[in-house]
DNA sequence: AGTAGGATAATCT
DNA sequence: GATTATCCTACTG
């Protein structure tokens, strides 16, 4: 269950991406309750990963211990913020892509500007500026209480109501199903697949 | 409601 | 020099 947070990020990305479902996210005086996920893994396993040719500087934090955040920055101006998941030597993590804030929603909504409040938190980065994280918090840890982010339980999301599918916006291997959200939650993101998607056909289905 | 294009910089080839 | 795990605005119907 999610209770015990330190074995399921030790685990699989994928079951930790679905596990992460539900628990509350709390960072800057905000906390949001993960809707949305996507599991990456390591080299030679995952094309789509930062991890996929091996250790560079910006991705060894992946290769460490799990619990650990590996913030980016991507498109020349978001932040994007991960979990590190797996053992420890292995690249994975968890990408957090979107979820409902429900504590502190004034700092959120100053953070974001003008936005209404479901799209405070629904996407990689708009989650991660709601939670005020950047590069900074690259390498500290959510499971031991000294770093800026902290993961704790939260209501369990019914098993039935997790779906999974193709991730958001990669433009290889746009089929992997480790993408995960909870089904009819109205905080997932909607965004489509990437438009250079290769090795797939244009139209799923 | 849905689509299209631009902004903008670190990282890797 | 190409690419990108995105978001926002503006446009069309």
């Amino acid at each position: 269950m999610t209770s015990d947070l330190p074995r399921l990020l030790a685990g699989p990305a994928p079951d930790a991406a679905r596990g992460l479902l539900g628990t509350l996210v709390r960072a800057n005086g905000v906390t949001v309750r993960l809707a949305e996920s996507e599991a990456y893994l390591g080299t030679g396993e995952d094309p789509a990963s930062h991890a996929h040719r091996g250790p560079t500087p910006r991705t060894t934090v992946m290769f460490g211990p799990p619990g650990g955040l590996y913030v980016y920055f991507s498109y020349g101006m978001h932040w994007c913020a991960n979990v590190v998941c797996g053992p420890e030597g292995m690249a994975s993590a968890v990408l957090l892509r979107a979820g409902e804030v429900v504590e502190g929603i004034r700092l959120a909504r100053e953070r974001r500007g003008a936005a209404v409040d479901r799209d405070l938190a629904r996407g990689p980065a708009r989650l991660a500026q709601a939670l005020g994280l950047d590069g900074t918090a690259t390498g500290t840890s959510v499971l031991d209480g000294q770093g800026p982010v902290v993961v704790v339980p939260g209501e369990p999301v019914e098993p039935g109501q997790v779906r999974s599918g193709p991730r958001v916006g990669v433009a290889t291997a746009a089929d992997l199903p480790w993408r995960f959200w909870i089904a009819g939650d109205p905080f997932v993101s909607a965004y489509r697949r990437s438009a250079r998607a290769v090795g797939s056909p244009t139209v799923p289905r």
